[in-house]
RNA sequence: CGGGACGUAGCGCAGCCUGGUAGCGCGCUUGACUGGGGGUCAAGAGGUCGCAGGUUCAAAUCCUGUCGUCCCGACCA
């Protein structure tokens, strides 16, 4: 590619709507932009490094025997009454009626392809001879984001990987998912792109049925917590943590309790500001409806109550947070003065709990809470749990070492499902003794824009974006530092083209503009090799070579460049693809 | 969906409070010079001030509505 045949709109300036790093430098490199909230243009270059994305993607798709193909984006709604999805997608559906001579036809624009495929399947497959099979493909996926933000991170329009397996047993999906899972750490490391796979909610089949591909990022919208000892990795929802029950005992320093005045205060924050007591002083007194029976929950007052964990620990399959009616029956207060204290239903506490000593808590008297609360002495617990999110510098709960939180863009997904849809969409086969059995499905999802965005967003610096060789729109570039110096376009034209016949990606920058101005493009677009050709070193014979993230270039041979610079970009792939 | 901010040239912004001539930097066009880190000089082009209504002799500026974009939160199979 020539620049001067390019269309390339660099920025010099930041717009203004941008704010993460990404978005920032994906736009001024030239490599998108927006049409509206959510929706975005990939320019030329931009598409360069998406489709090599793909590329690599389809390559490690195809080695682990899936098999690729292409559905439709418009889709009967139908099909998401049958398997109700209609309803728990809600709003995040776009669908709508079109009309058709006299009638109207109901479809909507597909968020994943479950339906699709588990439909297609079960007008095709009949029989286990037919399986185990896994199909995938690379399509835009539509979603009503009720909030699309951080440029492309997140939009309403976006190309995901989708693949389905189908198996006749467990083992089947096992292997599977076993084989999606290994493809994926390929994917990501021929990408460039630091990953962390993170065990994930776990669905309706239970145990590591599901792990997430977490891009670490200062800027990603998911926490997770991860072991520096054991390699532990998990969603925040999902973590465990490695704390036992404390000794339960009353403080040897507790003061005496006090019930003190919180008129219209009933928020932990509010009160920790009345009294200036910090938040990890406070006992929080949540109210649970399980299973039909009130429950008090009590965790410290800056942590989160997680509620597949009090699920768990209670032994019940429906937990939902009580009505402000049954609040006032349980503790004879309006809701915001809940406490431990006299609480006229069953207690349950997070292992933090015993440790607070003199805790202030809801006094279950309106506008008012108490102060120098002890357990043993004020309130009883006979034991502890594990109720509330991992957070930060918690224990691993599977070696002595500590958790990290970090936040992370979620990159992939695997997901075991189970017969979910094959038993809603009837996708079933007949067994060796004509037995029939629904297909047993999963899927595996890769947000092929997202890697994209999450390279963006990890590799930069202040003077813009830094691409792996894998993915940058080109690999190599080449600069005349003066175009209107014919001994050195010449000499540039003939690396260029030799490059060019070595089967190197190479762009030449023919423009007719000062070095500064190239320079400070090259290195805004991420191009991971520069070659520069100057007057200067013409005259010794010799070019300047520089990857991105060298501070000095190295001075070679003019006859020999093309030859070196061939094997760097080998070996850089190399170093990559393996 | 709750809270906040912003819409003025392609981009970044000033002007608005206190109504009267639409301005700056970058980019763009032409020419000359220049040629190793977004160069200099000169001459230019480019605007329904988001949109609609209202107040006024007069609205970018004041009022009302509306649309759009961004941020925080809620939500995210």
């Amino acid at each position: 590619m020539r620049w001067s045949k390019a269309f390339i709109p660099t920025l010099k300036e930041t717009p203004s709507d941008a704010e993460v790093p990404s978005h920032q430098l994906m736009l001024r490199a030239g490599m998108i932009r927006q049409l509206m909230a959510g929706a975005y243009t990939y320019l030329p270059i931009g598409y360069r490094s998406l489709r090599k994305i793909e590329q690599i993607v389809r390559e490690e798709m195809d080695k682990a025997g899936a098999l690729e193909m292409f559905m439709p984006a418009i889709q009967p709604i139908e099909l998401f009454h049958r398997t109700g999805r209609k309803e728990a997608f809600g709003n995040v559906l776009i669908d709508f009626e079109i009309t058709r001579r006299d009638h109207k036809v109901h479809m909507a624009l597909g968020p994943t392809h479950e339906e699709v495929v588990t439909d297609l399947m079960a007008k095709h497959i009949n029989s286990y001879r037919q399986l185990p099979l896994t199909v995938y493909q690379i399509q835009t996926k539509f979603r009503n984001e009720e909030r699309p933000r951080f440029g492309v991170l997140r939009t309403s329009e976006f190309l995901m990987k989708d693949a389905y397996s189908f198996g006749a047993s467990v083992e089947d999906l096992n292997a599977a998912y076993d084989a999606m899972y290994a493809a994926y750490c390929r994917i990501f490391t021929r990408c460039g792109l630091e990953y962390i796979p993170v065990e994930a909610e776990s669905g309706p089949i239970g145990g590591d049925a599901s792990h997430e591909f977490m891009a670490p990022a200062g800027n990603g919208e998911d926490t997770i917590v991860r072991c520096g000892g054991c390699g532990y990795a998990a969603n925040l929802e999902r973590a465990e943590t490695g704390r036992k029950t404390p000794s339960i005992a009353t403080s040897s320093d507790a003061a005496a309790m006090e019930q003190v005045s919180t008129p219209n205060a009933g928020s932990i924050e509010q009160v920790s500001k009345m009294l200036k007591l910090p938040a990890t002083q406070f006992i929080k007194t949540l109210i649970y409806v399980a299973d039909g029976t009130p429950v008090a929950v009590l965790v410290r007052g800056d942590h989160e109550a997680n509620e597949g964990k009090i699920r768990r620990a209670l032994g019940v399959t429906s937990l939902e947070l009580a009505s402000p009616q049954v609040i006032e029956e349980v503790t004879g207060a309006p809701v915001g003065f809940a406490g431990p204290v006299g609480i006229k239903c069953r207690v349950i506490a997070d292992h933090d709990i015993p440790l607070i000593s003199n805790a202030v808590t809801g006094a279950n008297v309106a506008d008012a809470h108490l102060t120098g609360v002890n357990v043993g002495r004020d309130y009883q617990l006979d034991t502890t749990f594990d109720l509330r999110d991992a957070a930060d510098a918690d224990p691993c709960p599977r070696c002595e070492g500590t958790l990290n939180a970090v936040h992370g863009i979620e990159v992939g997904h695997v997901f075991k499902l189970g017969t979910k849809y094959s038993e809603s969409l009837d996708a079933r086969f007949l067994d060796e003794s004509e037995q029939r059995h629904a297909i047993i499905m999963g899927c595996y999802g890769i947000g092929v824009t997202r890697v994209l965005a999450a390279l963006a967003e990890t590799r930069h610096d202040e003077n813009g974006l830094n691409w792996p060789i894998t993915v940058a729109p080109y690999e190599v570039v080449v600069a005349p530092l003066n175009a209107k110096d014919e001994e050195v376009t010449a000499a540039a034209e003939k690396i260029y083209a030799e490059l060019q016949a070595a089967g190197v990606d190479v762009i030449l920058d023919d423009r007719d503009v000062r070095p500064g101005f190239k320079f400070k493009d090259i290195e805004l677009i991420g191009i991971p090799l520069r070659i520069v050709v100057g007057g200067r070193g013409l005259k010794e014979g010799v070019a300047e070579v520089k990857w991105r993230n060298d501070a000095e270039p190295q001075n070679v041979p003019l006859d020999t460049v093309v030859a070196q610079v061939a094997n760097m970009v080998q070996e850089a792939r190399q170093s990559l693809n393996g």
